[in-house]
RNA sequence: GGAGGAGUCGCAUAGUGGCCGAGUGCGCUCGCUUGGAAAGCGGGUAUACCGAAAGGUAUCGCGAGUUCGAAUCUCGCCUCCUCCGCCA
């Protein structure tokens, strides 16, 4: 959630930062609901303040004094039941109105219009060289990867996988753990459904997102898209010590989006699906320093493709194309030689303080006396289905088997190859 | 899902309608004391919002209600514990 004192105070950063996101959005009504929240929370509290008086006074009176008294707390109490729900109904209002708008964009995040403005920042890891023509993951995976028989049984957009490739899942959950837990990430396996109020609190019901979301009405629930959305929630409500910072999970969770307004994007295997599983990092941090644990990051990101030595480029993404809680953030994307394109595998966002305000995540700063937002960075370990997708792509043989990288051959005992079912 | 019990300031507890935003103990912290420490003594010790400030308001799991007035009474919900049922 943005910050409201800054709304009041200095608008116009953020109609910039709306501007910058090529987003519009008029701010005046909003400012306008928060003028008349605060007048009439001032006339309420002076009315309550009258009844706290008289309340106190009243019980050591006796006979018409007592009786005045009487008269006067009854009309307090027919005036406040008058302003009460009207008070209510302007607070549901602006929060409503808040959490349309979208976190501002850092100062060094470059400005841009949309996906095509986005800036690569460097490409890392050499492409393969094939002396045959690579095949793309769906051919390779030949029946490993099935997504006729899940249509049957689920709809579009699932999949069944099969096999070696079935277990390479969990070696990579495991290889981004073990990367991981030495760098003092704390691994966890959350929830994977959350309350609405808590997931509005994370912003990830705001917009356009809450299409994209699984929603079960029975028990007002909603499945959650990433293990972010449930990892961020975990210090809702809490203080942090300075000294407990950075706090930092490492989550494993199944991952569940409806792709409403994809379709027709990606309709073939296991690219862009309604389930599939991910590693995500997500960083509690003090203010000054979620600049620095945005690049740490980042840099965990690359250390885990450099593992698999997969070849991929980062990609700085523009003001008009981050998501709706971040402030700045960086995109990988992995070479795909059967699509003979790289494709976004990673994300990694600094939220700055929009999801700490939304859940109430702050620390104790001791210098200042006071306590003040945390900073929440959340970052793809492994993208399970799209890492396995990059895997078979750039490790294939010409006899169509794929070479298992080497790093992750200890967790698969052993296993070198994986031979499609008709090799 | 059924029956019963419980949720108060970091922790433990006191508090059955006005003297309670809330006592006590522990913890933490500052000071006195000491060569130093322990003990002892004295003080401090939630969060948020409104306000330039003085100050005010809200919060005793959450929400509604009764009442002039609710931590305290009533109703609904949530969470936890015990027993039963079901179950990976």
């Amino acid at each position: 959630m943005i910050n409201l004192e800054l709304l009041r105070t200095s608008p116009e950063k953020i109609k910039e930062g709306l501007k910058k996101r090529n987003m519009k959005l008029d701010i005046e009504p909003i400012l306008e609901l928060d003028k008349k929240h605060r007048e009439l929370l001032t006339q309420v509290e002076q009315l309550r303040h009258e009844q706290n008086q008289l309340s106190k006074e009243i019980g050591h009176v006796t006979g018409e004094e007592w009786t005045a008294m009487i008269k006067q707390m009854k009309a307090l109490k027919t005036r406040l039941k008058e302003l009460g729900p009207e008070l209510g109904l302007l607070e549901e209002a602006l929060r409503n109105a808040l959490q349309s708008i979208p976190n501002l964009p850092a100062a060094d995040a470059p400005v841009g219009r949309d996906e095509s403005e986005n800036a690569v920042a460097r490409e890392v890891g050499k492409k393969p060289v094939f002396d045959f023509k690579p095949k793309d993951y769906l051919t390779l995976a030949n029946g490993l990867i099935d997504t006729e028989r899940s249509a049957k049984v689920a709809g579009s957009r699932f999949a069944y996988v099969f096999g070696d490739l079935a277990r390479m899942e969990f070696a990579l959950v495991n290889l981004a753990f073990d990367t991981l837990i030495p760098h003092g990430f704390i691994p966890v396996n959350p929830p994977v459904m959350i309350k609405p109020k808590v997931y509005e609190g994370m912003g990830r019901l705001a917009g356009d997102q809450k299409e994209e979301r699984y929603y079960l009405s029975k028990d007002d629930l909603y499945l959650v898209g990433s293990a972010e959305h449930t990892i961020g929630p975990i210090h809702m409500d809490e203080i942090f010590d300075a000294a407990d910072l950075p706090r930092r999970y490492v989550g494993f969770s199944t991952c569940f989006r409806r792709e409403a307004g994809s379709y027709g994007k990606d309709t073939k295997g296991i690219l862009r699906v309604h389930q599939f599983d991910k590693v995500e990092m997500f960083v509690f941090s003090l203010p000054e320093n979620s600049e620095e644990e945005h690049r740490f990051l980042l840099s965990r990101q690359e250390e885990l493709m450099q593992l698999l030595k997969l070849p991929y480029r980062v990609v700085q993404i523009c003001t008009g194309d981050m998501g709706f809680t971040d402030a700045k953030q960086y995109d990988i994307e992995t070479w795909l030689p059967g699509q003979n394109q790289y494709r976004e595998t990673h994300s990694c966002s600094n939220t700055t303080d929009f999801q700490a305000r939304g859940i109430n995540a702050k620390y104790r700063n001791a210098a200042a006396k006071k306590t003040e937002l945390v900073h929440m960075l959340n970052a793809t370990g492994f993208a399970i289905g799209r890492v396995l997708i990059a895997i078979i792509e750039n490790y294939q043989q010409k006899d169509g088997s794929v070479k298992v990288p080497d790093v992750l051959q200890k967790y698969l005992g052993g296993l070198d190859k994986i031979r499609p079912f008709s090799a």
